[in-house]
RNA sequence: GGGACGUUAGCUCAGGCGGUAGAGCAGCGGACUUUUAAUCCGUUGGUCGCGGGUUCGAUUCCCGCACGUCCCA
């Protein structure tokens, strides 16, 4: 802890102990609170002076005082909880002196509980006339000032709790976060998907192109990974013959922090038995038609300042196309792999020796998909970028998969899933092959999981939607920071 | 990984081309029983992110580090 102790937090603690010894508890744990301030502005917050003189109701609320403004031998308080804000009015002669003064001491900041009636202020402001007033846990360390809030983001990110204290908007953030995740288990489960849990600890962690987090089990002395995805636990329930099953988890990717990406983050992956990709795509556009009508009464939503449209049904595009138009390309080029290198190479981009046409076509891609700004289905992803998905039957270079760009940004991937277990197979030598040249992020081969497929799996269509970038989406934040309660920072010393 | 910017009171911010710093809010003392950032009078509070260098003297100049923000890879 810290040695020199502040002025203001001095001050407090003298406080606390002074009523301590007037046998004031300063925490105590023994009220019952009636009301919520929401509840009574819902109730109320239309009704005229008059009208409330006639409500003979007492009303009691707790929460945390927000603002005093003090008038001598009466004042007035803003009384904050989870519903919102009310404003109580003291007096001394109503309260009684012994109840007046122990409210005289208190700080902005403090946990009160206020009883009373509720009357119209001159100015028309709905407040409760308090008959009983009481501390229900002393601040110690005061609040950020009341005015400019809380403004700088390392202290927003590090101390979330003044953060969610002093700016409404957060919390807003966190509601509406949690709303979406509630409909999208009510979309899912109205559609017969079973949701269920798998491990976030993997002896390989599968699934994703990503590195992981590395961990140890030391009773079994064995390493284990957290999970980057689901994917592969998921496939052996539609295996097991769950057929329809999701999981809203969290991954853990080994990678720099950036405004859209946190070390853990959540993903909602989903598996549908006897279902295509494009079955998914009609899916996740009537998904996200039915948050936005949900979340925000219309399908149309504005991020950072663009209009964003998603009204079904969305563009689709497949990778090539899409390489076309970024780069004014020809079909002719796209298909001629030496052509593509050495364009890309003129271009600036960096292409290693020995790179095959579908990871250059990919960096072409890369390179410009912040230019999918309304809602685009990507489909037909190289074979070589997509290890565990179902080949093209008429085009094997490309995989029936594809990816859903919003504002720039990947916000889902899907495809029809790969269930042949000898061309999974072959597809996890050629991983192994492309992690002999130096990619890390290349799958491992994974004898397991091959031998689940060899039980016969069904032919399946799978997707992740990223929940974190879903919900910057639709609240609008900039940062995936605003919408993780508490996301990753470098550890700094306490002071 | 590279670049730019930032770090000053509990909070929001000024400031100083080198002589150890100010405001508002909060706090403390006082006045005030219908305020809305209440008002009025008085007043306390700082290792100027950390470490080193230059200097008689560094919060200010230089170097390094930490943390953060944004941009680039």
């Amino acid at each position: 802890m810290e040695q020199t102790e502040n002025e203001l937090i001095r001050l407090r603690r003298q406080k606390i102990r002074s009523l301590r010894e007037e046998g004031i508890d300063p925490y105590p744990n023994d009220v019952r609170v009636g009301h919520t301030t929401g509840e009574i502005i819902e109730r109320y917050g239309a009704l005229d002076g008059e009208a409330l003189g006639a409500v003979q109701e007492e009303f009691s609320i707790a929460g945390r005082m927000m603002a005093v403004r003090d008038f001598g031998k009466g004042a007035f308080i803003m009384v904050q909880d989870r519903k919102g804000r009310l404003q109580a009015f003291l007096r001394q002669n109503v309260l009684g002196e012994e109840a007046f003064r122990l409210f005289k001491r208190l700080d902005v900041g403090d946990i009160v509980f206020v009883a009373g009636r509720i009357f119209r202020t001159r100015t028309g402001e709905l407040t409760i006339d308090a008959s009983r007033f009481r501390l229900l846990s002393k601040a110690v360390r005061p609040l950020p000032e009341k005015w400019h809030g809380l403004t700088d983001v390392e202290t927003r990110y590090r101390q979330r709790h003044l953060d969610l204290i002093s700016n409404p908007r957060v919390v807003e953030i966190f509601k509406k976060r949690s709303r979406i995740i509630s409909l999208i288990r009510r979309f899912m489960e109205e559609r017969d998907f079973l949701e269920v849990e798998t491990p976030m600890m993997q002896p390989k962690a599968g699934g994703a192109a990503a590195r992981p987090f590395r961990t140890h089990h030391n009773a079994l002395d064995m390493d284990l990974y957290l999970r980057i995805a689901p994917e592969l636990y998921l496939k052996r329930l539609v295996t097991g013959g769950l057929e329809r099953v999701f999981e809203i988890n969290r991954n853990f990717r080994n990678e720099g922090v950036s405004t859209f990406h946190n070390p853990e983050f959540t993903m909602m992956e989903f598996y549908q038995a006897y279902a295509t990709y494009e079955d998914l795509m009609v899916m996740t556009e009537e998904l996200f038609a039915f948050l936005a009508r949900e979340v925000l009464g219309t399908t149309e939503l504005t991020y950072q300042g663009q209009t964003i449209d998603l009204t079904p049904p969305w563009r689709r595009l497949t990778v090539a196309e899409a390489v076309e138009r970024f780069w004014g390309l020809d079909a002719e080029t796209i298909a001629d792999g030496e052509a593509l290198i050495d364009f890309a190479r003129r271009q600036g981009l960096e292409v290693p020796e020995g790179e095959g046409p579908g990871k250059v076509l990919m960096t072409l891609f890369e390179a410009r998909e912040d230019r999918l700004v309304q809602p685009t289905f990507v489909t037909q992803y190289p074979l070589e970028v997509s290890p565990l998905a179902r080949k093209n039957p008429a085009d094997p270079r490309f995989t029936d998969r594809f990816e859903l760009y919003i504002c720039g940004r990947e916000i889902a991937n899907a495809f029809s899933e790969l269930n042949d277990p000898e061309d999974q197979r072959q597809r996890f030598l050629m991983q192994l092959e492309e992690r002999a040249r130096g990619d890390e992020e290349a799958h491992e081969m994974d004898e397991d999981y091959i031998r689940v497929l060899e039980y016969a799996m069904p032919p399946t269509a799978g997707e992740g939607i990223g929940i974190d970038r879903l919900v910057m989406l639709f609240t609008d934040s900039p940062s995936i920071r605003d919408v993780i309660l508490f996301p990753h920072l470098r550890r700094k010393e306490e002071g």
